[in-house]
DNA sequence: GCATTTAGTGAACGCGTCGTTCACTACAGA
DNA sequence: TCTGTAGTGAACGACGCGTTCACTAAATGC
């Protein structure tokens, strides 16, 4: 009715359209109210092609979250300030959790420690979302340790995480991403204090 | 069978055997598996017990979580080690976490942004779990400012829940409570750096 | 250009859990 | 001992899950 073009599709177009439609219902609703059939009605898909690709809901979340994962924007150029880098870094991320993809990483947490078997592919989407951010904190604080304005021991794997996991323990404990204030205070009382060359 | 007490529990007794029965379920099957009939029958009760008390599971997990929290120890004496006291109190939560009362966190996390309506209730348990642990921070750091061992602007809040929230963002995204490895970790690389009093 | 194979659709199904209802029963207070 | 209150347990309709199947559109082979 909708669409005129009554065409339908297959394989990874047919994906696409179900992780995009997964990922919008999720902005909607949220995990704990995400219903199947609705999936496959946006999607304007079968029911019987999503189960065909993943086992259940709790995989189909995490395969989207994957697919958006993706999406991360990587290649950040340095400034020579620091902590506008990082302001500029962290509101990026706290963007991305107020979207479709922050309720699928709920999803993905909720889930985890009821079905120990997936713990292989849990980390794997772990490692996804990490390593892109680790690669940008990673080229700010080098960048800052070769002027001389960051210590060199920040550039320690928890310190590189720092901010990034205290931005996603907001996010998931609060039910919302964090607004500038508390970026700003993450910023001025935990990591300047923390990399910075002198006191 | 197992009671030949065959009595009828009422009131508070039987909300405590709910209570128990909730938190021995998540521990065993975890938040997504958790049935109320399960619940029901583990604590000898009627399901329609349950229903008289809370609306649904999310609500029944959130109570068990804060009658659970109310066992949280919180009279601590300080040494005149910090590093020492950091690292007895986060193996308690550690301990903590990789029990029942870890799963009905995970569950109430994953539950958050589902429904917008419980935002107050939400927040006062975010509110019963945050307390006591800034009274035992906060605690440590101040007894480590007065030594001169700790730089008094430690005791600002973030910085006061620095470790707690580095804890339990581990314990969210890994599936299990942080080992002494990652407590050593997040301390040597990250606590003790930061509020230490000279470099 | 036609026949065959592959993949998706949509409706129907059995099943388990939800949350509710109701007749019955045990306990508490007077 | 009587009465009101609270809990029990079984049954119920509704709903979402995950599966099945006859049908159909697209891709592939000839």
């Amino acid at each position: 009715m909708t669409d005129s073009t009554a065409s339908r599709r297959r394989g990874d177009d047919l994906e696409r359209a179900i992780f995009e439609a997964a990922l919008e219902e999720l902005a909607e609703v949220g995990y704990a109210n995400l219903r199947m059939e609705a999936i496959a009605a946006r999607a304007k898909a079968g029911k019987a092609s999503l189960y065909k690709r993943w086992p259940d809901r709790a995989h189909l979340v995490r395969a989207a979250a994957r697919y958006k994962a993706t999406e991360v924007e990587t290649d950040f150029e340095p400034s020579d300030d620091v902590r506008a880098d990082f302001v500029r870094v962290m509101r990026y991320i706290a963007e991305f959790q107020d979207g479709p993809f922050g309720e699928a990483i709920r999803g993905w947490v909720g889930e985890l420690g009821a079905s120990p078997a997936d713990e292989a592919e849990a980390e794997d989407l772990r490692q996804r979302i990490e390593t892109p951010r680790i690669m940008v904190f990673a080229k700010i604080l080098k960048h800052g340790v070769d002027r001389g304005e960051v210590r060199p021991e920040a550039l320690q794997p928890r310190v590189v995480n720092l901010a990034p996991n205290l931005l996603t323990h907001y996010f998931l404990t609060r039910g919302h991403a964090a607004p500038q204030q508390v970026i700003d205070e993450i910023l001025d009382q935990v990591v300047m204090p923390l990399i910075a060359a002198e006191r």
